[in-house]
DNA sequence: CGAATAATCAACGTTTTGTCCATTTATGTT
DNA sequence: AACATAAATGGACAAAACGTTGATTATTCG
């Protein structure tokens, strides 16, 4: 995203700020992180910070939308002729490769509102998977999916805040089934009104 | 909490400067509201905020345990021998009273780590009153747990976001059955491991 | 190489912060 | 009603961070 056209000497400066501000994110909460601190850290100039970002909190929404691009990315690397729960492992692998800047952004401490699209963006491809495409829509069933989507949000905080002591695979297998009895249990249940 | 034994003057300046600061909250992010601003609003003195509050995250945080003590109280006050679903009414029809403060606390927009508390206090009494104490513990069932308690949150901040447009009572019925659903789905399966 | 672009540096006024202390005002008590 | 106590105010302070400027230096890309 960010990365495509520019120069080497922005690639430098950005990737540095990122690495400095990730470094002083694991330590302390963002809104204790001054701009000035940030370009020390850097060792960048920080006429240079504001001309590529506004302020921490714009730095923070790039890094993160730049996760979500990979993890995008990764999903559509992977075999479309794959089921549901190898699917969700890889992830989970995802995930655990990637540990440090995830425990940072997707556990207890990240923004709930960031990791619900990475939620909707891995489970939406499980549930095109699961159901074909079809049998079960968004629109008589938003509450179970908002719930599925915040629910899944939770098990991989947990998951992360363990440090991944459980494997992938059972994260998966979990996940898939407890998505699966949801969409049973709404099948099953005249629906609500 | 912080208002037994406080002073007149005490509770006005913590009344209005609560009453500001989430005034304020509403129309933008809580680091884009600077303290002098807050006191600006609620004509009190910066001296005396710094009295009270070491900062603005402070302040939220404090608001944030009282709406946690009122809710908790509410659900004592509850007659024990009511079903698990009438249970849940009662805490929807709570939020849906005290909708401003809540709509800001636990939509979308809201601290999501102080929204897992919320839930937390509210499932474990229903939980309570659905397996009469025993039959689930949370060690077994951890998981499970966490991916219900976050996918409460999901639903109330969907709720909220929606303006509360499904009646309270809806929303009980649609919460108790999904929890029973896992409840369920968790003993006929095979534990994990 | 040379034009273009990026980063640096120093400087600037502005705003916010956090902490003084002396003074005024309100409170709860006797 | 008067008093001692406690709280809020106002002014002032240095320190820090902010955000922007324009001139200068360094690097990159074609």
């Amino acid at each position: 995203m960010s990365s495509g056209k520019d120069d080497r000497r922005v690639k430098y400066t950005k990737m540095v700020l990122k690495e400095s501000f990730i470094k002083l994110l694991e330590k302390k909460d963002i809104s204790q992180i001054s701009i000035k601190e940030i370009c020390e850290d850097a060792d960048i100039n920080r006429t240079t910070f504001y001309a590529h970002y506004s302020d921490q909190y714009d730095l923070l929404r790039k890094i993160e939308n730049e996760l979500l691009d990979n993890i995008g990315a990764h999903l559509d690397q992977i075999d479309g002729n794959i089921n549901a729960v190898a699917l969700a492992e890889k992830i989970f692998d995802y995930l655990k490769e990637n540990a440090e800047l995830c425990k940072l952004l997707l556990s207890e401490r990240g923004d709930f509102t960031f990791q619900k699209r990475v939620m909707v963006l891995v489970y939406d491809k499980i549930i095109a998977e699961i159901t074909g495409g079809n049998t079960i829509t968004k629109e008589d069933a938003e509450y179970v999916y908002a719930f599925t989507i915040t629910g899944c949000v939770g098990i991989v905080q947990k998951w992360l805040d363990e440090d991944m002591k459980k494997s992938p695979s059972y994260m998966a297998e979990m996940v898939i089934s407890l998505t699966l009895g949801l969409i049973s249990l709404l099948k099953s249940t005249r629906p609500l009104r």
